[in-house]
DNA sequence: CTGAAAGCGCTAACAC
DNA sequence: GTGTTAGCGCTTTCAG
């Protein structure tokens, strides 16, 4: 069994209460007997029980990550995968243990947030995943414990939010586009009502307007983000439209890049040589694709650090919650033609 | 603040004995009075203090998934992702929260598995990336704590293992490809001291002999189970060895296939028509190249679902430790050409 | 500066 | 059956 602060206390000759102050440092411990509890503790190998510990302070440090819609989502969750990095990445650095929770509408439901923190004695959370309507983001604001949502904006006393600027990164996805000649653009579009389809669509408007052209209905394959809807599409696409109706493909996710890219090649065309495509989301897998795909990067594992580091330092007091911008990438790799340039 | 049991005590008429009773199900409560319990309780949302809980009575039946190595391994942790979801999958339908904790060598030595059971209150845990040397390997052994690995063989009174018979499943690889009349088989090589490249190469080994192959040391290719190196390692054999030296590559992971179809690709030879290429493991990416790539998938959701089920089971006391061998399935997509087909 | 003591929310003996 | 009570390991007053 583990040594407890009363072992400590009896092998430094001191009382608990010494014990806990030294530990905790407390700077009224005359620092001969603060020297030699930490020894002590050291060659016993004490760690502090954290339960007792927020048992009887009443409150604790300890950071949690809250996945929300992990099982239902595509296959590959790339996207969780990057941001667990990055966060464990800070928590590695820092020393410190974060654990992860995975939620969903359906838990939210049964188990409060309040509920859950309370139980896992979770101090703060990092929540992503969130649906803007989950119960959670209604819980969120009315709580006072802090918390860093990513990807999902809710407003409140103690809430952070780490996003990226969507509209503009789709917007410049979509300028790169159009400068390398491509004026006849079919949009790969998102779930219809999610946050993120609508930015992107803003961003995609935009870039359109000002460059003269005109985004139509006729021209936006809709999807769930599910690549095999991407794959459907482009078919259905093809039986109602020339193959000289587009020149390029711009997709609201590297995994619609991936189905459009399939779906492009069983009809018998190259890519980028007929057609180019671009993604979004900047996931590891638009690598090993043939081509490699040329997206927006997210800097999701970036985003994952510094949520932990801005909920570190909120519950340390030394950063009021905030509303972070992540700055995006665009990295160009493969799977665009340039149509300004000679064809030999 | 949430209610305690004292004001569930006060609003029932009874001491906080007695609900401590009633709701742990003790068969020493009046019925009439269990269910008044069980109503307040209900009405005051009352949901008791895990860490109270489990500080009194000195245990607790929380589970926790440690995953080891998770920081250091490559990029797309899609072995990672499948095991979670198998996991949470299960802790979904039983409606019990699991808790996962991100360790590597070097935190294993500052903080021992005991200590991180005891800080974060973990009846059982299963593990997962651990290496056959690392510190927590003996802990566990040690431990009186049960436990279940995953891919890890650990022996103990409290240990259950779930793996699956990979000797066995790279066997039926190699002869998978002798049976499409290849002969001529480079072998791409996972990392030489690892427990499962030494098992897949036995594998390898036993297909080879049963067909009268012999299996060189000029014919395969040592990698650590990175992509890149598989990249490179295709590029030198090509440099040393004559294109008709090989029929097949046989790589020991799916991200090793997917290095060696990329550079395939960029000699300027088509998979499977000039080379054909296997993977091991069943990842999701392995479906998003061109082509799709035929492998062994090691189930590795169903083994994270069945890791978590036994390890639930183990707690409840209704089944002891155990090995558990999962089956694997050949998955035949696109990579590989079957020589004994007329070429028309 | 340090000791003594109350109490965090709960379980588990032990009475009655 | 139910009340009473002693802790679990720790923090936090309050004395001195």
């Amino acid at each position: 069994m583990p040594a407890t602060i009363r072992d400590v206390a009896k092998a430094a000759g001191v009382t608990i209460g010494t014990v806990s102050r030294a530990l905790n440092n407390y700077s009224d411990v005359n620092c001969h007997t603060r020297e030699r509890i930490l020894r002590v503790a050291q060659e016993l190998g004490y760690r502090p029980n954290q339960m007792a510990r927020s048992l009887s302070s009443k409150h604790s440090k300890n950071i949690a990550l809250v996945l929300s819609g992990f099982l239902e989502d595509t296959m590959l969750n790339d996207f969780e995968t990057m941001l667990m990095k990055g966060i464990y990445q800070f928590a590695f650095e820092h020393g410190i243990d974060i654990a992860m929770y995975v939620i969903n509408s359906r838990t939210q439901k049964e188990k409060s947030y309040e509920q859950l923190c309370y139980e896992h004695n979770i101090a703060g959370a990092i929540l992503f995943g969130l649906k803007t309507n989950d119960p959670y983001c209604e819980a969120l604001a009315a709580s006072h414990r802090p918390c860093v949502t990513i990807d999902t904006e809710v407003r409140g006393p103690c809430i952070s939010n780490v996003t990226l600027d969507d509209v503009t990164a789709f917007d410049e996805l979509t300028q790169y586009l159009i400068d390398r000649g491509h004026r006849k653009i079919v949009l790969v579009h998102g779930r219809k009502n999610a946050m993120v389809s609508m930015e992107r669509l803003v961003g995609a408007y935009q870039a359109f307007t000002r460059n003269g052209l005109t985004l139509t209905h006729d021209s936006i394959i809709y999807t769930n983000f599910l690549r095999e809807e991407a794959v459907a599409g482009v078919g259905a696409y093809f039986r109602t439209h020339t193959p000289d109706s587009a020149t390029a493909f711009l997709c609201m996710s590297d995994m619609l890049a991936i189905g459009t890219i399939e779906a492009l090649k069983s009809l018998g065309y190259r890519v980028p040589d007929d057609y180019s495509v671009v993604g979004y989301d900047g996931l590891e897998v638009a690598n090993y694709t043939d081509p490699k795909i040329t997206t927006v990067d997210q800097n999701i594992k970036e985003k994952g650090y510094e949520a932990a580091h801005l909920l570190y330092d909120m519950l340390n007091g030394i950063r009021p919650a905030q509303k972070l911008v992540l700055p995006h990438t665009l990295v160009e790799r493969e799977s665009v033609k340039n149509l300004n340039e000679l064809s030999n």
